[in-house]
DNA sequence: TTCAAAATGGGTGCTACTGTCTATTTACCT
DNA sequence: AGGTAAATAGACAGTAGCACCCATTTTGAA
């Protein structure tokens, strides 16, 4: 095996000099480039075509998913592990559907880390055991074809926007007012929102649309 | 001056490994423990007694605020340093009322942690720069004596339980049924929530309950 | 072009929250 | 002992969301 060329992409220089420090103490791979936000992650493997990629998700002017999607799009050969703070199973998810190798959670130690790299460098893949979880779910799901997963995935633009809305806390009366249609279309939306995300009772659509508004 | 005795608490191995490497690069600081959880970060600072305790907010079993309460309780003569990933005003409130002399993110470049450690050494302060909004807010309304600043801190026992419940999305009704209590009597209660914090109109209060719910 | 999904607008009854009151009983502090 | 804050309970009117229905128009893909 040849010695892996690396490319770590994440904002946080504290945090990206300890992942340096454990990468470079393993002589199997070497660090040929480190950047700290998304546009240049995107660029330097355009540039450098490295091995594999260690990226955050979560960067200015562009997202670790983000950029494997453009990276895929060219049909780039690179190795993606996808590095993040959260348990946050809508993001694992979609890393899945993207295909990539490694998901690791920056609790994760340094042999973890080590481990992950070296599995995804043999063709093969590594997650951050708390995932594990996740995994399970996500295979039985999908083995059972019953798409249970009430997902912001299924939703349409529209419903998109006034889920967004919901979440600054407005009336469905001054969401149609901002959006010049009437407020009953509004509540046509919400409930048709309400139908596919599979949510009953009162509030419990603000209460959705507040806690995945980042997500919108 | 002499070398300073520096203890790191963080329960992320990566970035910790990130903060040593980078302090040990300078002769004047001495890393003498390094821990993974809140409680460990309290014994071992009463025993080896550090000079600068650098320590993340969010940790296992104890917080980094709560370490300090701790510490302070004691008369034990440690400067701290809070490490966080949040831009978030109510932990930042918190640790000026406890007189922290360090405030920085962990978006810092290293160069900024170096800073923040020879001024805290040297008795002065040290806050990471996308605080000083808040730093000129706190510091305007305590000057003018106005309080304005509508907080969880002004809330009782049971309005915070009050509050715990609504973020679950928890009916009125629902509530006086699981504490045993008139519905009549939570409404009250949220009525002087809503009045303590300045909360107008409908579901503003169960926007606050859900999105302040870590706090409570 | 034809068909389906999406977006638009509406009706009706019910329930929960809001705003604004009053009032009583505890509990704690001076 | 007296006073204050907190917790308890209630009345009453108004509004918004929800859960059912319904129909029409626009849009885009097969």
């Amino acid at each position: 095996m040849n010695i892996q060329k690396i490319l770590v992409a994440d904002d946080h220089p504290i945090f990206r000099q300890g992942l340096i420090r454990t990468i470079e103490s393993h002589s199997s791979f070497n660090i040929i480039a480190e950047v700290n936000d998304g546009m240049q992650a995107f660029n330097k493997i355009k540039e450098l075509k490295p091995d594999i990629a260690i990226l955050d998700i979560s960067m200015p002017s562009l997202s670790g998913l983000q950029i494997v999607k453009k990276v895929q799009n060219l049909n780039l050969d690179v190795k993606i592990i996808i590095l993040t703070m959260y348990t946050d199973e809508e993001f694992f998810s979609q890393a899945i559907d993207l295909d990539i190798k490694g998901y690791i959670l920056k609790e994760s130690t340094a042999e973890d880390l080590i481990v992950a790299l070296k599995n995804v460098s043999n063709g093969g893949s590594y997650i951050s055991p708390s995932l594990t979880d996740y995994v399970i779910k996500l295979g039985r799901e999908r083995r059972s074809f019953i798409k249970a997963k009430p997902s912001l995935k299924n939703l349409t633009p529209t419903e998109r926007k006034i889920l967004k809305y919901l979440a600054e806390n407005k009336t469905s009366k001054q969401i149609g007012d901002d959006l010049v249609i009437s407020y009953k279309t509004v509540e046509n939306h919400r409930a048709n929102i309400r139908d596919k995300l599979n949510l009953k009772g009162l509030n419990a659509l603000l209460k959705f649309a507040i806690e995945n508004k980042s997500k919108l």
